[in-house]
DNA sequence: GTAAATTCTGCATTCGATTGCATTATTCTT
DNA sequence: AAGAATAATGCAATCGAATGCAGAATTTAC
């Protein structure tokens, strides 16, 4: 019964105009003279007119639609960094499709495929590994892409991620000043240049403090192999007393194995650092000292790098790294002397 | 230098066939010979063709994109929410796209109406209220509308939500079967539907019990507030030794204010119960009794509500409530003789 | 006040598909 | 094997807006 569809075209009818001249007014760079904007925009308010974003991408060759593609969104992480992307992008005039994929090669192909065939103007892939063939496809076909919180190493692709090299470097030196009598590591997905980063500023950061790791387990990123690597680690006679878990969600893991299944304290058998500062993470149930992930710059960095590629054509390779500082909470209270 | 836009005349040519005969192709329901359809086919590979969804959705007028608008994604339930709906809608080939409103009346309008700009073909409005001007506006376009995890009563809106009522009255049963002293409510935001029917469910069942609450406080559904609302209640002298909290996050809060703020026991001095079963409520460090919500089926039921009225055109105003279980953990043990 | 420069405007085309219609090719009947 | 019924195909119009072009209106310059 009501409203089907108004067009500009009824628009132009009502205002005594030619449709183009509707176009132009809801066009900016377009020009009109304000004799026919104000007709224009008064019928348009009369009749609820709102030019039909698909039909302009169709001509312009701009959806203004943004692919994000995430694996998971059950580590917190994600779903913060969304909401920021999201509502980032909504200044720009752009939008968030989301594209859940798995990590099988053969999905993301097949995401990649539907993001095409939406004329996405941009690719947002959070911690999710496209193939180098996959990533020339978008090149080829002018669609910017971002790795967001992981890197492809050696593929000169387009990066926005913590300083994790760093931030692992910072957390050695926290826990060396400590003097551990050994220090643990509990490693991510090796895959992942997230996990790749951390180590390497760690155990770097150890060495630099003339330390090293005397016991190292895997967790993948996972419960439930997290929780198989603490159970490992610690139930050797001789465990560590301070460990570096590779991010929030495992370190949660292991803190409920220690205190829960070994009665171990945190801080006091053990002291534990975290990293990425999810929200849990200020919990008072866990109270976790952690580096922070700066979601805000990341995201900030990550929309401007793709505006600026979708605005020039041009889009050069970066690699941002965005260093965030180390929060010091109960799980591993500040050592003597500690400054920040 | 590659291939600048593939389009289905590109390939008709290279197939020899008209470009109607490749959408048909592409198109299911439309008919095409065996011949036609493996030329065509060859050729759309060879030249990686793949039609163009936004041009499709200029003419059938479906855009095959589902809207969701959501408040805010710092609440556990809906990334986790956000993942099975992404995933249930890619089969059916449908995508979402997020739309982050804030919870201004404002603001909730122009997020229609750029929903509306992309042609969405559907509304999923978790936790958002939108006024009945706006709910109108989309029945007008013929775009399906659902409320996911809240509903609008008294306004004749589709929604799915968990049967909360009957949660709220299953915790209330639970919660009696101790025998504690004194029974507390911290309530959620008053102006939402699941906080209503969790407190009138819950009211309802401790009469049915015979007992009735104590002490009831707000919590608004955010942690600063939660944290007052606890601290209000339980700094008194005689304070509940039983309390329902109306959702996990709130639980959350409360628990980390008794344990580290007031250095009282859960569930020694106090039980506590709370609502969703978000995924940290499984963390040992919580390890919350909870009512579930079936975010899967209630996914499922919202993705076959908007499917059925897209396809048909109509669509049936309906209310469903999907019931979930009572998960005991540690934070409120079961009481003697409790049996489901 | 007139010529030149500038701004507006409408016409018609275009983006990349889908689809009704008319025509031709195939298959089925008997 | 001929006619009827059905399937396949191409043509051309269409979805809703953007835009190059040429002419009309307005502004600017002197």
């Amino acid at each position: 019964m009501p409203n089907d569809k108004i067009t500009s075209l009824d628009v132009a009818k009502r205002a005594g105009v030619s449709q183009s001249a509707v176009s132009r007014v809801f066009t900016k760079g377009a020009s009109a003279s304000q004799k026919t904007i104000d007709k224009v925009r008064k019928a348009a308010k009369e009749l609820g007119y709102r030019p039909n974003v698909l039909a302009r991408s169709l001509i312009t060759g701009r959806s203004r639609i943004v692919g994000l593609v995430v694996a998971y969104l059950d580590n917190y992480f994600y779903p913060v960094a969304l909401q920021k992307l999201s509502n980032a992008l909504k200044e720009e005039g752009y939008h968030v499709m989301v594209f859940m994929a798995s990590d099988t090669t053969k999905d993301i192909e097949r995401v990649v495929d539907e993001m095409l065939d939406y004329q996405v103007d941009a690719i947002v892939a959070a911690s999710v590994p496209l193939s180098s063939d996959l990533a020339g496809r978008c090149r080829d076909e002018g669609i910017p892409l971002v790795f967001f919180n992981r890197s492809q190493d050696g593929e000169n692709l387009t990066s926005v991620t913590a300083d994790n090299y760093a931030g692992g470097k910072e957390i050695a030196r926290f826990l060396a000043a400590h003097h551990p009598e050994r220090i643990g590591y509990i490693a991510g997905f090796e895959g992942a240049s997230t996990q790749r980063d951390r180590e390497a500023g760690f155990l770097d950061g150890l060495k630099a403090a003339g330390r090293e790791v005397s016991s190292r387990t895997v967790g993948n990123f996972n419960a439930q192999e997290t929780r198989a690597a603490a159970l490992a680690m610690f139930s050797a006679p001789r465990h560590p007393d301070a460990v570096f878990v590779a991010n929030d969600h495992m370190a949660f893991t292991v803190m409920d194995v220690l205190r829960s299944d070994l009665h171990l304290s945190v801080p006091g058998d053990v002291i534990l650092v975290g990293y990425d500062d999810v929200p849990p993470a200020v919990w008072a149930g866990y109270s976790l000292t952690t580096v922070r992930q700066r979601t805000g710059r990341m995201v900030e960095e990550t929309v401007k790098v793709l505006m600026n590629a979708i605005t020039t054509g041009e889009a050069p390779v970066v690699n941002l790294k965005i260093a965030g500082p180390l929060i010091v909470r109960g799980s591993a209270p500040a050592p003597k002397g500690w400054t920040g």
